[in-house]
This record gives C-alpha cells, structure tokens and sequence, in this order.
RNA sequence: GGUCCCGUGGUGUAGCGGCCUAACACGCCUCCCUGUCAAGGAGGAGAUCGGCAGUUCGAAUCUGCUCGGGAUCGCCA
C-alpha cells in the first residue's frame, strides 16, 4: 500500500503517530520556508506541513507541487498551534508535520478547481468528467448510490429474491420507445435490440419458477432527452410469484422507507405511503403523479360557474368540458404583473386563459364579500353571489387568489396540476428533503387514443385487469381497471407495477384489443405465451427508477448528477466522443451501408 | 420536429453599436515571505468575443443561418 492511513481519519488522538498518506494536491498555500498542504483523498482532507526544520529535502520538493498532483507523504501526526486550528476541518486538529515526500505523479494545470464551489459549464464537466469527479460532492453522490444499490442488495437478499442477470443483447419490440439497435455480424441484416426494460424476460424467470426475481439492470430508450431522462438509465426491476398488489407494494415501502433512513439520513419520508386510487388522484389534484407536500386542493364548480353570465363559462359547461381550480392561500394582493405571469403560465401548460378572482384580506368573511373586495377580469360577469358560492365550494378565504380554468377534463387538469406545483413553488412550499410516497392504483388499463382511433395500453401490455372488470374487456375497454400501480413521490413517477398477466388467452385478447395482428403477436411475444402454456405462476412486480431516486435523495434536480458518465442533452458523450464513425471494415463486416441524410 | 435561455482568456462573469488594440475575480508563470487554511505582497503571460454570412463609415454589441450546451412541449415511463 502506498499509504496506511487516509486523508480524513486523523483526530487529535492520533497526535503523536507516525503515518503515510497518499492523495492530490488540492490546495497550496507558500510562505516560503513554509508549505502547507491541503492533500485530499476519498475520505476527505489532511493539512499537512513542510518545514524545513524537520525535513530539508522533503521542503525543498514541496516547493514544486501544485494543484491535483499525486503524492505520498510520511510523517508525524502533530497538534496544531494552538489559535490555528480549522473547525471547518473533521481533521482540523491535527496537521502532518513531513518527513519524507514522494511525489507519485504530476499534473498539467487542470480544466477548472476540484472543488465544490465553482460552476463549470456542462459540456467542459462532462468532457472532464474524471476531473469533475474528483470534487467532493460528486463523490458523495457515487458513495450514496452504491450505498442505495447496496441496501437493495442486502435487504432483498434477506427477502428472498434472487438476482439474475438478462441479456443486453435482445430483440427490438417497436411499441413503446424507439429502440437503440445493434447490427448482426453472423446475421447478415438482422439487429439485436436493447432492453427497454426487461419485462419479458423476469415474467420468464418467473415461469421459470424463480419466484423471487430482482435485478439493477440496464434500460436503454433512443428518445429525445431531459433533466430527468438519458439514453440509457438505471431501474431497480423485480418480480415475484404467487403475491397480490399489497405483496408487492409491501416490499417496496419496507425497502424505500429503509433506504430513506439509511442512506439519507437528513431526508424524512412519510410512512406508511399514501393510498390515492387514480380517480381520486385526478379528481384531487388533476394529475396521476401529485405532490403531495402541500394542499391546494382542485375542486370543480362547474354547475355553479355555469349559472354566471360568463360566456366562457357557459360555453365550456354546455359543451360536456368542466370548471375546476384551486386556491392559493394569501396571494389575494398579487398584482396584474404577478397574476399574467400566471395567465402567461397557464397558456404555456395549453390553456385558453386563466381565471382569477382575488380576495381581498380587508374582507369580514365570505358572507361579507362586498365588489370592492373582488378583483377579477371576469368581474363584471360574476355576479357577487356566484362569486361567494364559488369561494364557498372552493374553501377560499379572505386574503385568498382562486385560480380558475375551464375547458375539456383532460386540459383543465393538465394545466391545474401544472399550476398547482408552481404556485407551491412560488410559495416556498417545497422542502426537498421532505419526501412523501404515495401509492397510486387502480389506473385504467387503456387510454383511448383520438388520433388513431383506437386502445392503447395505459402503461403495459402485460397488466391484469380487475377480476370484476373482464367483461367490459368486449364491451367497453375504456372501462376496464387493472391491476395496476405507481409509486409517487412529491410530484415524480418513481415508478410503476403491476399483477401481470400469466394466461395465454387473456394476454392474447388484450393484444387484440391494442389492434397488434396475430403475427404481430406471435412475433413479439410468442415465447412469452408459450411460456405460459407451461404452468405460469401468478405474478407481479415493479421497475422502479434508480437514477430519480437517487437524485431525490441527493436534492438534484438532473439524473445527470447522479450518474457517473452520461450524456449530453443529444445523447452525446463529450468525453469518449461517442457516438461516433466506424472503420469501413467494421461496417463491412455487420453488412452495413450507411447513407447519410440529405441537405 | 417546435418554443425559450445561454455561448467573451484555463474557469466564472462584466461589457450589449464607436470611449474595447475587451474589464474584473479565480487560476497560471516569476520573485518575496515560518502559521496559513478562498494565505498575503510585487510583477507578468493569456481571449478578437462559438462559427459563417449580412446590416453599418464602424459589431463582442444589431439581423439571419449554423454549431454546441441547457430548459421545455411533442416524444418517452
């Protein structure tokens, strides 16, 4: 070993030991006849001193060193002067006072600072990413993922799951997401696919009789990206047999609520989760994924809007479409800038206008509402009584701003769920590291698709519906409940579960009803009917994002933080400069012709 | 594919039509300095302003295109 102790361990009860350490250079700082050292390792950073007094050649050395240069040092742990102690320092006590200096290797002058202060662009990060881990925050990120997969590992160990391995290597399934694709060398024109997910394959396992499956694996999408998307990302995906919804809700609670405690500390979650089936949800908060650390509630007054004069109103109501909204507590005194900044907002989320209705404080009470305690565009189409009965109905109180939009159900909640968040935004209402989970479930198993015409799966294919609903499978699918879960937190989809299927004819029938013909079938999925022709447990499971919960976990708004060498924004890696051109030969050999797009 | 924001020495920013042969901080180089910890002091090097085209007597500053980064809608779980 190049070193027997590390940068961070030495207190004040090691004064007095005769250590080596190994580290960068992270800070010099020359008085001439004396050098200090700020030398940094993974456990964090020793000070350490050259005086010549105690080690002439060794001083003479240190006079050379700059940033992010490797050395090995030996000497003796000594107390500090006293007054020159760093509390800012866990070693701060303590100082290596240096025999013997070794310098291991040098650096150029690097990209920018190691250092957790400073804020280089995305692309230079990137390009240096090796640097940009270095710095002390991008380590606590590396140590608290391994420290979240880790628990992963021990606690379903302690489970029962077995972890396997599936192949990277696998066919392309066209719906969904576009697939990353690999070309055959041994055949000529045929590709492999990478995994979306391995969904098929762990319903394998579990025909396979593994009964308790997990696995870190791999998910690969060629979608255009986000803050919180990468080409290729990371799900905790398991599955298990012979187990209900509540089975396997059970162990993701114990597993997050442990890894919540575990490895963040600092961070509360709520438990036990919330239960909000899908209506409620959309009913409550107009999305499937709400934030639940704050209230603001919607609620629908579409009847009693309707009796206003207000054309809008009308139309919308009469036209099948609703009226819902929401309060904003205290935000009454918000001014025409503020309120269009909203309007502006709302437009952007797809909404025709928005609606609002400021309540002025100096009010009484709701009863007491007079016209000069109301501003509102609508003003003069609201007549005061529909104005109190809708404060009524929506919980408003003096002080209060209603925020109001009308149109189909499906863009109302859209654009208040939108809303809703940035209102809590702009209210300061979101603590990150307060975490609340929330189970929802009982999501219809298709979405009607206007455009085609036709069923889509709602989330997967593979889901099973409600034992009480298979009749409306023939009548009316849109109808139709499944089995069928996500896991929410404070406004992000964590992830998603499910009962599946484990009969041949109902999944062939779901198929039928999403429109794939029978070759469709036979060539996507057959090995997975006929695995259940085989004696198919019961089963379920989830797939759950481990780079969003580790970014949760963390307080980063971008996946990108969290994981170690990602992409660029167009899926470029700035480091390896992938992607990139392959030899003629390359291309020759995997019977590739590559025909550049036009213009 | 759409919309928006950003692109100035190594890094982060200022400058937003002539005062800019570009300013500041950090970093870098040289020298001085035995108690600093964002050390200090003195001096020095380093960018033609992402690229191209245009407007103008004159452009880092205006316009168009383009490239790159980021946010977001579409897309995607």
């Amino acid at each position: 070993m190049y070193k027997d102790t590390n940068c961070g361990e030495p207190r004040d009860t090691s004064v007095g030991e005769q250590i080596t350490v190994a580290g960068w250079v992270n800070r010099r700082r020359d008085h001439g006849n004396l050098i200090f050292i700020d030398l940094r390792d993974r456990s964090g950073l020793l000070q350490i001193v050259f005086n010549p007094e105690y080690g002439e050649t060794a001083h003479d050395l240190a006079q050379s060193l700059r940033s992010e240069w490797v050395v090995q040092v030996t000497g003796k742990v000594v107390a500090r002067l006293p007054g020159a102690e760093n509390p800012e320092l866990p070693t701060g006590a303590v100082e290596l006072s240096v025999t013997d200096l070794v310098i291991l290797n040098r650096s150029i002058t690097p990209p920018f600072e190691v250092s957790d202060d400073v804020e280089v662009d995305a692309n230079t990060r990137l390009k240096y990413r090796f640097m940009d881990l270095r710095r002390p925050r991008m380590q606590e990120i590396l140590k608290l993922r391994h420290k979240v997969t880790h628990i992963m590992w021990d606690h379903l160990t302690e489970e029962g799951f077995t972890q396997v391995e599936t192949p990277i290597l696998i066919k392309s399934t066209p719906e969904g997401a576009r697939d990353y694709v690999v070309p055959s060398r041994v055949h000529p024109g045929d590709f492999y696919a990478l995994p979306q997910s391995p969904q098929q394959l762990k319903q394998l396992l579990m025909v396979s009789g593994v009964e308790r499956y997990f696995q870190i694996a791999r998910c690969f999408r060629d979608e255009d990206l986000r803050a919180d998307r990468q080409p290729e990302h990371t799900q905790l995906d398991f599955e298990m047999s012979f187990v209900h919804q509540d089975d396997v809700m059970k162990v993701v609670e114990d597993l997050y609520t442990r890894i919540v405690k575990e490895a963040a500390p600092d961070t509360t979650a709520n438990g036990p989760f919330v239960r909000l089936t899908y209506a409620e949800a959309m009913e409550r908060f107009g999305t499937d994924k709400p934030d639940l650390r704050f209230g603001m509630e919607l609620t629908t007054i579409t009847e009693t809007a309707a009796t206003s004069d207000a054309r809008v109103f009308q139309a919308v109501a009469s036209s099948g479409g609703s009226i819902r909204g929401f309060v904003a507590p205290g935000c009454g005194s918000y001014g025409r800038r503020q309120t269009d900044d909203l309007t502006e907002f709302a437009k952007s989320s797809g909404a025709q206008g928005l609606v609002f209705i400021a309540l002025d404080e100096s009010a009484p009470s709701i009863d007491a509402l007079e016209d000069e305690h109301i501003k509102s565009p609508l003003k003069k189409f609201l007549s005061l009584d529909v104005i109190k009965k809708m404060a009524t109905e929506m919980g408003a109180a003096p002080g209060d701003l209603m925020l109001i939009v009308a149109g189909t159900d499906k863009l109302v909640n859209t654009v208040l769920a939108n809303l809703r968040n940035e209102m809590a935004k702009r209210l300061d209402m979101l603590d990150p590291k307060r975490l609340i989970f929330s189970w929802v479930y009982d999501f219809p198993l298709f979405d009607w698709d206007e455009e085609l015409q036709k069923y889509e799966p709602a989330h997967h294919v593979f889901s099973s519906p409600k034992a009480e609903h298979m009749e409306y499978l023939d009548t009316d699918p849109g109808k139709v409940i499944g089995t069928l879960w996500d896991l929410v937190c404070n406004g992000s989809e964590m992830g998603s579960g499910s009962i599946r299927i484990h009969d041949k004819d109902l999944q062939t029938k779901l198929f039928n009803i999403i429109g794939y013909t029978e070759d469709q079938i036979s060539d996507r999925f057959g090995q997975l009917l006929t695995a259940f022709t085989y004696g198919a447990p019961p089963h379920g499971g989830m797939g759950l994002g481990l780079d969003r919960f580790v970014a949760m976990l963390a307080g980063e708004e971008a996946i990108r933080e969290v994981i170690a060498f990602p992409k660029t924004q167009s899926a470029f890696d700035p480091l390896f400069e992938a992607p990139s051109r392959i030899e003629d030969q390359q291309l020759e050999d995997l019977h590739i012709r590559v025909v550049m797009p036009k213009s």
